[in-house]
RNA sequence: GCCGAAGUGGCGGAAUUGGCAGACGCAGCAGACUCAAAAUCUGCCGUAGGCAACUACGUGCCGGUUCGAGUCCGGCCUUCGGCACCA
């Protein structure tokens, strides 16, 4: 046979896989559903190492799962919307769209090369209009759900992207796309309601059964739910009322001071009649001039001032000093926090600086509080109430349920939940995005643009100016427009939508790419959702999967699909690194995956990446693992050469007991094999170890390379070796089973385990004297205990190494081992 | 501080249910083939001692449970990741 030459192979397999129809899906009654999906890239113009990664585990989980029988759509689409394209527009004066489409071209033909089966004619590219007129159609049904609306707030800006971010890309008070610091800016955006799902997208955490703990916990304190109480202050000195929200009601009777943010409402009223007034503006003034990282660190000094103004403690009635403090976030909560310094250690630190009176209300039972010289709070959660009025001696946990009832049924409290979770603020001042579909009317004010005139489409007569506001302003044709209510004057909404919308629903449009009239048919969603397994990078555990999580809770409450979870399992790949570092430009350790595949081929590059590392953990790139990789799939080839008269001579059905005891032994290989790599891939993602197991069977074949061997067996091994590396290596599997075998072998069934293959007559058991391995013996299958501690005895090695020794006791576990205890 | 994950040869990693620690691969060493090289094939390859059979030690550290622990329990250490002035 002639030399394995890998490029030769693939072009050709490739060519045959790129017909139009090839990897066509079809809704099909008869088999089971499943939906793989890899998370879509951003069209950059050119794969990277994580992108070969990611696209390798999903196509073995594809075509694994088309082998076995499941009717299997994986789909392939473009993240098409978002900064580096207008950045180019910038910096080169290309058309974002030009420069986007001409990076997807080149993208796909580098996945084509790669040899993925994707079904391309659902492909998705979020800024085409097809697309984007969905996007904005959703748009619109958040708004008329209620769901969508504009605010003017502090938001996060980032001057070097020139727009405004979600709270969830803001990474250390840092901009998640170009690490330039993020300030606070006010200004009137849109946002998702996320908050009304928060509850909701915290509860179905316990649903997903098939998703990585790290990620739910990610996400679960991402929304960082507590419970607690509200209630509120009354202020004699303005007749207000300030609210205040607790998680400890419990040391309600130990409050002796009000922390508010400088932001507060009610601070107005209380400087028109504070004897401090003008410091305490300053202050305020002084605080809110501080970066987001000065204010939300933890180790920045705890500041505040008095107002000299007191509300009222509604529990005992104390006169309770308010303070401005630079510490209290005014949008979590209520901006208005008590101060118990005698069981917070903030408040302690806090009430320690400036002098404030601290009343104990709670006490250990078990180890009684020194209360004369106690240097800090006492903050454990074991307690019971002291100075707590009709409360005093109740337990703690109980305290706080009958302390909420009791501001409850007094009428100035309630039980209150919170959430860290903050609204998803959506707007981006941004050209490259989908145009939100608003329009202003000088009588009529804001009104959704009718259906019937989606998409709004981007204009392309605009500038691109690097941190002018809005570019889409600067197109007067998009930017002025008339009513659809009233005909009279209006103007557009030149913001676009944060991309991470267009992301939350492309795994839908999947399910019908081509539909005119809705985003997409419900019957078609619902028959190939929830996608069975996802695979992505673990930097998405808060934002896409998030989002994406939210976006069907709302869909599913429009009742355009009728489930509550997008992704049934997850799996979230490690990076790919090299010298220890994640491979980067700057650090001059990038190894391009075009290189490896016209050096070696695509079936080394997936081979080496599938079995360097487990998915889950970082991988790190080897040049000389490459080879071996292309080391293997040589011995696979030129073994396959060895056995090919034999393969041919041999027949699929025979007699197995016709084997020699050595054939026996690889037959036995065979199929442990084929057990362990079916295992590996549908129940682990244990790719690594199914390929070495592969590697093993290899080596196994490889003993009769001089040899003459059954051709029955040389058959059915070629066959199964062939039918397991089809999901890993697809082009040498098609290649070489196209010389032996008859058919597509990617269209054949999964390879079948034979139980009785398997089945030995005798085995070798481990004999431990005290634990410690001394002997092993051949033994008949199935021997059982009984026998086993007989037999101990009795065996050569145990009599001279117990010699002069009491047996104590001898434990026997068939077809394992045979522990003689000694003393 | 809270939460989560991890720690095994020179390296990547395996050991899935408490039962032979180090599968498979990489690197290395020795040999075969060759005029030679590459490729290929064969053998060795945790540490220490021993000619060897073998013995002792060995899965981050300390202790425990067990006939038996990389695996279970208690207490630490280190690294990575998330959240954090969140009341």
């Amino acid at each position: 046979m002639e030399k394995y030459n890998p490029q030769e192979v693939e072009k050709k397999w490739q060519a045959v896989w790129d017909a139009p129809d090839y990897y066509r899906t079809e809704i099909d009654e008869t088999r089971p559903k499943y939906y793989a999906l890899e998370m879509f890239p951003y069209p950059s113009g050119n794969l990277h190492m994580g992108h070969v990664r990611n696209y390798s585990i999903g196509d073995v989980v594809a075509r694994y799962r088309s082998m076995a029988g499941y009717n299997v759509l994986h789909p392939m689409g473009f993240d098409a919307f978002g900064m580096p394209a207008e950045n180019a527009a910038i910096a080169h004066g290309v058309k974002p769209s030009d420069w986007t489409f001409a990076n997807i071209k080149n993208m796909i033909a580098q996945q084509k090369s790669m040899g993925l089966a994707y079904d391309w004619n659902r492909e998705v590219e979020t800024c085409r209009e097809d697309y984007y007129r969905w996007t904005q159609w959703l748009f619109e049904l958040f708004y008329k759900r209620g769901l969508a609306y504009k605010k003017e707030a502090a938001v996060n800006w980032c001057d070097k992207c020139g727009t405004v971010l979600a709270n969830e890309q803001v990474v250390d008070g840092k901009c998640w796309r170009c690490d330039s610091e993020v300030h606070k800016k006010n200004l009137a955006q849109w946002f998702f309601k996320i908050t009304d799902y928060a509850d909701e997208l915290l509860a179905d955490l316990d649903k997903l059964t098939g998703w990585p703990t790290r990620v739910k916990t990610m996400q679960e304190n991402w929304i960082g739910r507590s419970e607690g109480l509200e209630f509120s202050m009354e202020v004699p000195a303005i007749n207000e009322k300030i609210s205040v929200y607790t998680t400890r009601p419990d040391t309600s009777f130990g409050v002796t001071f009000l922390a508010l943010a400088p932001e507060h409402p009610l601070l107005e009223k209380i400087c028109a009649v504070s004897p401090n007034a003008d410091a305490v503006k300053k202050f305020c003034e002084e605080a809110r001039a501080q970066s987001d990282i000065e204010r939300t660190s933890s180790e920045s000094e705890k500041k505040g001032i008095f107002t000299g103004i007191y509300c009222v403690n509604p529990f005992n009635g104390g006169k309770v000093q308010i303070w401005v403090t630079n510490y209290v976030v005014f949008e979590y909560g209520t901006g208005a926090v008590m101060g118990v310094p005698t069981h917070d250690e903030r408040d302690w630190m806090f009430a320690t600086k400036y002098g404030l009176e601290k009343i104990w209300v709670i006490d250990n039972p078990n180890n009684p509080l020194d209360f004369a010289n106690m240097d800090n709070a006492y903050v454990e959660k074991v307690g019971v109430l002291i100075n707590s009025g009709a409360f005093t001696g109740m337990e703690m946990h109980k305290a706080i349920s009958a302390i909420i009832d009791e501001a409850e049924r007094q009428g100035f409290g309630k039980r209150k939940v919170n959430y860290r979770l903050r609204d998803w603020l959506i707007s981006r001042q941004r050209y490259w995005g989908a145009p939100i579909p608003i329009i202003y009317c000088d009588k009529c004010g804001e009104i959704l643009v009718p259906e019937k005139d989606l998409p709004v489409k981007l204009p392309e007569d605009v500038e691109f100016k690097q941190g002018a506001l809005s570019p889409l302003s600067t197109s007067k044709e998009f930017n002025e427009c008339t009513c659809p209510k009233c005909g009279g004057h209006a103007h557009r909404e030149t913001d676009t939508m944060d991309t991470f919308i267009c992301s939350s629903w492309y795994y839908m449009r999947y399910t019908d790419a081509h539909n005119t009239e809705r985003p997409f048919n419900r019957d078609k969603v619902n028959y190939w959702s929830p996608v069975d397994q996802y695979i992505g990078g673990i930097e998405h555990a808060i934002l896409h999967l998030l989002y994406s999580r939210f976006f069907t809770k709302v869909l599913r409450d429009a009742k355009l699909l009728d489930y509550d979870e997008p992704f049934e399992n997850l799996l979230t790949q490690g990076m790919v690194i090299k010298d220890g570092a994640k491979m980067s430009k700057s650090l001059g350790n990038v190894v391009s995956p075009e290189e490896i595949i016209s050096a070696y081929g695509a079936d080394t590059a997936r081979l080496f990446i599938l079995f360097a590392a487990p998915v889950e953990r970082d991988l790190d790139w080897s040049d000389e693992g490459v080879q071996g990789s292309f080391r293997f799939l040589n011995r696979v080839w030129r073994i396959l050469g060895i056995f090919g008269d034999a393969i041919a001579k041999g027949v699929d059905n025979y007699d197995a007991q016709t084997l020699t005891a050595e054939e026996k032994d690889l037959r036995r290989t065979l199929h442990k094999t084929i057990k362990k790599v079916t295992e590996d891939i549908r129940d682990r993602f244990a790719f690594n170890t199914a390929i070495s197991s592969l590697m093993e069977l290899v080596n196994a074949m490889h003993n009769f390379q001089d040899k003459p061997i059954n051709p029955n067996l040389a058959r059915e091994s070629a066959r199964n070796l062939l039918l397991m590396l089809a999901p890993f290596v697809p082009h040498i599997a098609a290649e070489l089973w196209s010389k032996f075998f008859d058919g597509d072998v990617h269209k054949q069934n999964w390879a079948v385990f034979d139980a009785a293959a398997i089945v030995e007559e005798e085995t070798e058991i481990v004999v431990q004297i005290n634990g410690k391995v001394r002997d092993r013996v051949k033994v008949a299958v199935g021997l059982s205990k009984a026998d086993l501690e007989k037999l101990a005895p009795t065996l050569p090695r145990v009599a001279e190494l117990t010699e002069g020794k009491t047996i104590v006791k001898i434990i026997a576990v068939p077809n394992k081992l045979i522990n003689v205890v000694v003393k």
